[in-house]
DNA sequence: CGCGTTTGACCGGCGC
DNA sequence: GCGCCGGTCAAACGCG
């Protein structure tokens, strides 16, 4: 039905040494699949029970070297159908694999939807507070086919003006958000 | 044989 | 100190 996207910012840096953790965020996607294809290979590492929670969560990591991205997918105890996906980290190289319809990645609208947020033309993203824990992005979601869906996101950072555009979208370009968002928003990054 | 999953053990942080 | 909890390791296993 609807895919709540959400960012995490963890400052609990107190000790920034010890666990510099890669910024997270995470999104919530109705699926029936627990894997959904986002273009990249992930093996998974773990799998731990959740509290109040007849599913388990999953720990993914990327099976590049050299890239350290994680990945955790928790389906939701309310509502079996829809399933939680946080990503940790950025992917420091491209897609492993050609899937079919990569060339869609570059005329994939999102892309430039965000490069929109970047270019200062959406001025108030950047003034996001560090400690903003909410969502940045609510794009409903509606399964279309198997392979498409169309998704509107909307930005609830200024609650008057909710920006709402309409895409289409494959499984594979839930990486792509992932690679996108967290340069979307430059905070300040006083964390050496 | 290479790669990914399964699964219990292990580990560090945190609260009592 | 102890036990819980979330996260990770790694050996065993499965599959192409």
């Amino acid at each position: 039905m609807f895919v709540v996207l959400e960012r995490f910012r963890n400052n609990k840096a107190k000790k920034k040494e010890k666990k510099p953790r890669e910024p997270r965020f995470a999104f919530l996607t109705k699926s029936e699949i627990d894997n959904l294809e986002d273009g990249y290979r992930w093996r998974k590492y773990g799998q731990k029970a959740v509290k109040n929670s007849p599913y388990p969560r999953s720990y993914y990591r990327c099976t590049s070297q050299k890239c350290g991205v994680k990945k955790r997918v928790e389906r939701s105890y309310q509502d079996p159908s829809i399933v939680m996906t946080t990503y940790e980290g950025q992917h420091n190289h491209h897609c492993p694999a050609t899937l079919r319809g990569n060339a869609m990645l570059m005329s994939s609208p999102i892309p430039s939807l965000f490069a929109g947020s970047t270019s200062s033309s959406m001025g108030p993203t950047s003034l996001v507070p560090q400690d903003f824990l909410s969502q940045l992005l609510i794009p409903s979601y509606n399964s279309s086919t198997q392979n498409d869906h169309q998704i509107m996101l909307h930005q609830n950072l200024i609650p008057q003006q909710q920006q709402q555009q309409q895409f289409q979208l494959h499984h594979h370009d839930y990486g792509l958000l992932q690679d996108l968002l967290p340069s979307s928003f430059p905070a300040k990054n006083n964390d050496p």
